[in-house]
DNA sequence: GCGATATAATAGCACTAGCTACTATTGCAA
DNA sequence: TTGCAATAGTAGCTAGTGCTATTATATCGC
C-alpha cells in the first residue's frame, strides 16, 4: 500500500482546508484565499506572477483568486508603472483584521491536527513534509528524463 | 510559521496529484479517478455512499466522478435489487489494465517523492501523516465544542 | 528601429470538491 | 397502515486547479 502515501497526504490536506474553511466561514474568505492574502501582506505590490511562483500554482489560478478577492474588497490591483502588462497587488485596509483572525484560527487548527504528537515528532513531520514537497516540486519542472 | 504545516501538506498533495496526472495522461483517467477505481476493484458492487465514506468525500463528489467514469466506459452502474434508491458500481473489463498501470506509476512517483528518506523515515512519515489525517477526520464530525 | 522571442495576464474547458436544496425510496412508529 | 424521519442519490452554485491558447507588452539581437 505504498502508493497510498500520496492519497494520505491528499486526504489530510483536504480535511485541513475543509476544517479551516468551516472555521473561517464568517470572515468570508476561504483558507486558500487567506494564504494568498498572507503572501500579499508580506509582499505588498507583488505581481500575480510572483505570487503564483511563491504559491507554486499556475498564474491563471492566482488571476482568478485575485478576481474574487478584488470583488470582495480585500485587495486591489494597481497598474505597474514599469510594466504595462503587469498588476501590482495590495491589501485593502479591511483585509488586515481578517488576516490576523485567520492566523489564529489556522494556528489552533494546526495544533488540533498535530494532537498527540510530541514536539520532536512535530518538527520531524514538518521536516519530512518539506522534503517531500521539494522532491515533488522539482519533479514537475524537468522533463522527467530525456523526453526531448 | 507553525500554521504553514497545513499548506505544506496542501502543496505536497497538489504537486503529487499534478505529477501523477501528468504521468497518467495517456490512460485517460486522473489520479483521483484512479483512486476511486482502486476502491471499486476491491469492493465490487459497492454503493456510491459506501465509496464516498471510504474516500472521505461527499456523496455528490463520488456521484459526479462516477458519471464521468461511466461515460468513459471504465465502470458501470447497476441497480441495487434490494434498494431502488441505490446503485451498485462495477469495473468494466477495459478498466482492469488501467488500474494495474496506474498502480505502477503511483508507486514510482511515491518513490520519487520520498527520495532521500531512509526506510525508517518513510515509515515514520506514513505514521505521522496517518495520525494527522485521523485527527483532522474526527474534527470535522463533531460540532467543534458546544456550538449547540 | 525592427523583428523574433519571451513574459504577464487572461479566456475557455475540464476535474475535484463542498454546500444547500431537492427527489425518490426505505424503514420505523404510532 | 399511514405517516414521518432517515437515507441514496442528484442538481445548481461556487471555488481551486491545471491545460492550452491568446493578447498585450517587453526585451533582445541585429
Amino acid at each position: 500500500m505504498t502508493e497510498s502515501i500520496g492519497f494520505l497526504m491528499n486526504d489530510a490536506a483536504r480535511l485541513f482546508r475543509k476544517a479551516l474553511d468551516a472555521r473561517a466561514i464568517e470572515t468570508g474568505v476561504t483558507s486558500l484565499q487567506w494564504r494568498l492574502l498572507a503572501w500579499i501582506l508580506r509582499n505588498p505590490g507583488a505581481s500575480q506572477g510572483f505570487l503564483a511562483d511563491r504559491l507554486e500554482v499556475e498564474p491563471i489560478t492566482v488571476s482568478r483568486m485575485v478576481d474574487r478577492l478584488v470583488e470582495a474588497g480585500h485587495i486591489e490591483r494597481r497598474p505597474d508603472p514599469d510594466d504595462r502588462r503587469a498588476w501590482k497587488i495590495y491589501l485593502t485596509e479591511c483585509a488586515m483584521p481578517i488576516v490576523r483572525d485567520l492566523r489564529t484560527m489556522a494556528d489552533d487548527l494546526v495544533d488540533q491536527a498535530l494532537d498527540g504528537l510530541s514536539p520532536a515528532e512535530r518538527a520531524e513531520f514538518e521536516r519530512l513534509v518539506t522534503r517531500v514537497r521539494e522532491n515533488l516540486s522539482s519533479c514537475g519542472q524537468e522533463p522527467l528524463n530525456g523526453h526531448a
